[in-house]
DNA sequence: ATTGGCACTCGGAAGGTGTGAGTGCTACCG
DNA sequence: CGGTAGCACTCACACCTTCCGAGTGCCAAT
């Protein structure tokens, strides 16, 4: 039995390689000849029946070769795939690539357009969390009489910016008295620790000030609070054309339209992150997104120890997972050695 | 010859608009059927044969209807086409749903979704170009020992950010006086008046601060030079799948690759500027683009007076222009609004 | 100038056939 | 009992032929 299982799993690889390959399915015969199995059709045959028992492979029709399943692509994965290793000449690229980025933005710009490169994938990086990132900077600028514009620097370097429709006049004075009160306060300081702060400045600051310290915190809350401000950025999208079968408009379209939600996405790779640090695989309908059932997602995180956030592929089932899971692992290595220096 | 040239292009004007409707070749039976053009199908059949002659429509082999060529829809939008009105639903719809908008890139970002769902297609938004737009604030941030972060804020709200490294240590407050400084200045400093202003601050700071307004001016001045800064949002491609005809990999890859490629799109964005204040448009190979040859751009700028950037739709050719150009030209108008507001 | 008539063209759908890859089963071997 | 060989069976797909009808161009008649 042992011994049985263990060629039955190379069956499935041999069957999972030779799809991905050829992107037909495979039949006993063409098994035998281009892997050295050491044993006849008819046996391979005997393995396929099992395997599709087990759910791991399936028959598009009678009389066809075998293609594997979600599930098959999924303990493929699991116990099959051995993790390649980069070229030496692609690990310089990508240093190098990224080093060049003058700013945050252009980082994770290039990251993602380099990652959709090496996969040949769709390809996403989602910013950083400011639920989980420090502040650098607050900066208050009246605009107008009645308005504020809040610009908010993250120690990630990033930055946001939200208006604010004051109740009273702006007095410039008392704006900038509470601008360096809360850059006091709030350099180094976690998102989430804003609620005690709100209290220590409403106690500290004059009459004047006090009238601000309640909608400048609250937008900061808010910004918190809004899960859909953690942007992501996409690349690679014309590999989807590519890749597409006959019927693309069914197979495409849900995607694309999945990639412009980005909070279906986002909400995918914040679950992904429970799967713990390594590199995680969502195989078809393992996302539980409808536009999504043909398609794999390949995604790890990056940054700090705490990992921040997410990068990763968005491809199509039939894919090179060890190819696609070396490219993003070592895209996001780079991205927090850059990060961190 | 007069009245015949004006059934002329009634006929091409029909074609054109049953072409679009069906997705079909529409033959001269066809036409005189649906149309109350008042002639036999033997007369149409002899303006399409004139039509045909001059270059407006070609069949796609013999014995099949006529279709419009790139030459047929331009003279269609050119002297054909109604402009025709939304309904005051569509429009109270725009107006709400922009002014909900809480900043800038809010405020693009429901524009070009909104202008996606108006055409069924896809909607690119340039934002507003630094180069004619006129500075509110610029804010220096000391980053570690010696860097400097320099956050650049728009008249029209946009930020731009930036790190700068120094040759020495940062002075923190030489910094903070030449914040003091610089903004005293600034503020309403259109990107191209920059020079003269580096030379004033020159004189009026001391020496610490001197060695910081070299590297900041240029970094401004870098800004203002890289066009490449000028960003473009994009919604609505799943719309692409569903256009798209049968051989989808030649036809929607190209169209992906160009949307990601910006620079193409910006650069024709730009060119059509030219083209005067109105809804511009570009049908097929008229944009000087290869992915783009089976593609129609409509474009119009939004913003103040001088148009400071372009609002438009990416689709096929065949497509309902006076709908497309109608939204278009609705959706700038209420951009340009509330921007202004 | 417009029209009815007519012969001609040709893409595409419908239907029929053949082929070969691939299977499952059963009987046989070490 | 696992592996093998042979064999009958099944279909998807490619290929061909046929057929139909929409559509054209041209010409003679009004």
């Amino acid at each position: 039995m042992a011994v049985g299982d263990d060629r039955r799993l190379d069956v499935l690889r041999a069957i999972v390689e030779d799809y991905v390959a050829t992107r037909e399915p495979v039949g006993s015969r063409a098994l035998s000849e281009r892997h050295r199995l050491g044993v006849s059709p008819a046996t391979i045959r005997n393995d396929m029946a099992a395997l599709e028992d087990a759910g791991l492979i399936v028959q598009p029709h009678t009389s066809a070769g075998r293609v594997p399943t979600d599930k098959g692509y999924r303990t493929f994965v699991d116990q099959l795939a051995q993790v390649r290793a980069l070229s030496a000449a692609e690990r310089r690229a990508i240093g190098t690539l990224l080093e060049d980025a003058v700013d945050l933005d252009d980082v994770v710009d290039r990251a993602v357009r380099l990652l959709a490169q090496l996969t040949h994938q769709v390809a996403v990086v989602q910013y950083p969390s400011l639920r989980r990132s420090a502040l650098r900077h607050v900066e208050l600028v009246p605009v107008g009489a009645r308005h504020l514009l809040v610009v908010i620097i993250t120690a990630t370097g990033r930055v946001e910016q939200r208006t604010l429709e004051l109740a009273q006049d702006v007095d410039e004075d008392a704006v900038a008295r509470l601008r360096l009160h809360l850059n006091a306060v709030a350099v180094g300081l976690r998102l989430s620790d804003l609620d005690g702060v709100r209290d220590s400045l409403a106690c500290q600051l004059g009459e004047a000030e006090r009238l601000l310290v309640e909608p400048v915190v609250t937008v900061l809350a808010e910004t918190l609070a809004q899960e859909s401000e953690e942007r992501l950025v996409v690349a690679g999208t014309a590999s989807l054309a590519r890749t597409a079968p006959a019927d693309f408009a069914r197979s495409i379209g849900p995607v694309l339209e999945a990639l412009e939600e980005q909070v279906v996405l986002l909400k995918l790779l914040s679950e992904m992150a429970e799967d713990g640090s390594a590199v995680a695989v969502r195989i078809g309908r393992e996302n539980r997104h409808e536009g999504l059932v043909e398609t794999s997602v390949v995604s790890t995180g990056y940054g700090d120890g705490h990992a921040v956030a997410r990068i990763g592929s968005v491809g199509p089932l039939r894919q090179d997972y060890p190819g696609t899971i070396a490219a993003v692992r070592a895209v996001a290595r780079y991205l927090t050695r850059i990060l961190a220096g």
